[in-house]
DNA sequence: TAAATTCATATTATCTATAATTTTGGCGCG
DNA sequence: CGCGCCAAAATTATAGATAATATGAATTTA
């Protein structure tokens, strides 16, 4: 029994605000966290009978879970051949990039009327947090937090979850090239949007957040089979 | 046994490539046409018993069904008492209205250089049929077409499958509004957009696509028990 | 002999049927 | 009028049956 593997689903801590307590969302959970910092890799099959019996459970939690995390995108079906962890290539992570600085603009555009000093103080201490994190996982995890402080207060819960959606992905992809090694870098973005904002340049804040989150990094990293690839990620 | 009226699913006609097959699809699909065409209206129970009785199955795939539905937005789930239709005011009406012309706006910007007369002249005919049609659903349909045929190109799934899911939305609202009776318009925001798509002018068509997807029509609607009560509904 | 096809077996997904918890609604009682 | 308890209904989960798919050996064919 490895049952005590079970309770470490740390990426999403504020999912949508609905289901807590049923098993097949505490699997999709989970299962989805392994998705993103790669424990699960692209390609690879979920046998709902194994997840079943790893967390003690029946099948039909198990295909519920399966059903979310398709559409959340970590996860494909084929009608009669099961489910598999979602692939994804360089063109992919263009257009969520995309797709995150459209949206987060918008978002962004909307909190600024609602945006106090409290939240921008806030901002700040979580991009030091950043700065300071010797582990991709804590890095994101502050900058999503960055992200999350500013863009709440738009007041627009559908397009906070499709933003929160997003974000998922791109932690994915910055897993998938930062997991063993990570170098600490200062982000001078995130910086220059909260000075605007303080200003009141909501333009200039709008401006850089855009470009901010298309920049995607790129690096050589060694995959599991041994074999060197170019590896990218978003990396705002 | 009324098994015949199950076959009518006629709003969604070219859904996310994957399930066909599966009862759990074939439900989700019904069930997301009910709700958008307001055949279940905001807040009605969705019982699971009562529709696996009626697809002469069982509740597994229903509830498979539930899940896909909620993710779509089109539903909502409270942890041990059920499944509800989602409901939506005026503020979510802005708010997708709002995300549909972000996210447009950034699928047409790539889909303009690839577009071909003959897409242009299908977009045209999409519109002819837009202003001939007599009810709801086929001019619903005419405008989706429209729609589609000009952010197609763009060569992005997971920006058109989002936009897909607002589109949903969004003809919810316009069948909650204009159910029963309905206007023909002439829609000139439609031939402007093809006028400038010709000309080559792609940033006067990004602009007039946005201001057109984000025009909200309301009018006086009497709701089913009887109250009258003011409606809205995206039109782009 | 090698390649391809067929057939049998085993694994897996899908669905039905049934049991256990939880919520809901009503009824009596304070 | 409000509160608590009991019954009915509904959701959730389990276990078992069915159908489809993948695997591999045996047979046929070039």
């Amino acid at each position: 029994m490895r049952l005590d593997r079970v309770g470490g689903a740390n990426y999403l801590c504020c999912m949508a605000a609905t289901n807590e307590d049923t098993i097949a969302s505490r699997i999709s959970r989970i299962l989805a966290d392994r998705i993103i910092t790669g424990q699960l890799e692209p390609g690879a099959k979920l046998r709902q009978d194994h997840i079943a019996e790893e967390f003690g459970a029946s099948h039909v939690p198990v295909r519920e879970a399966f059903r979310r995390l398709e559409a959340q995108g970590l996860a494909v079906s084929e009608p009669r051949r099961g489910v598999r962890v979602a692939s994804f290539d360089l063109k992919e992570v263009r257009e969520v990039a995309q797709m995150r600085a459209s949206l987060e603009v918008l978002a962004l555009r909307h909190a600024a009327p609602h945006l106090t000093a409290s939240i921008l103080d806030r901002a700040e201490e979580a991009t030091v947090a950043g700065d300071n994190s010797s582990d991709v996982r804590s890095w994101e995890e502050a900058n999503r937090r960055f992200h999350r402080l500013l863009l709440a207060p738009c007041d627009m819960p559908r397009l906070l979850a499709a933003i929160d959606d997003l974000h998922a992905v791109s932690a994915r992809f910055l897993f998938s090239a930062w997991r063993s090694d990570w170098e600490v870098r200062t982000d001078h973005d995130h910086r220059a949007i909260l000075g605007f904002l303080r200003q009141g340049k909501v333009d200039n804040a709008l401006a850089v957040l855009e470009r901010h989150v298309q920049w995607i990094g790129q690096k050589p990293v060694r995959s599991a089979s041994g074999s060197l690839r170019e590896a990218f990620a978003i990396v705002g």
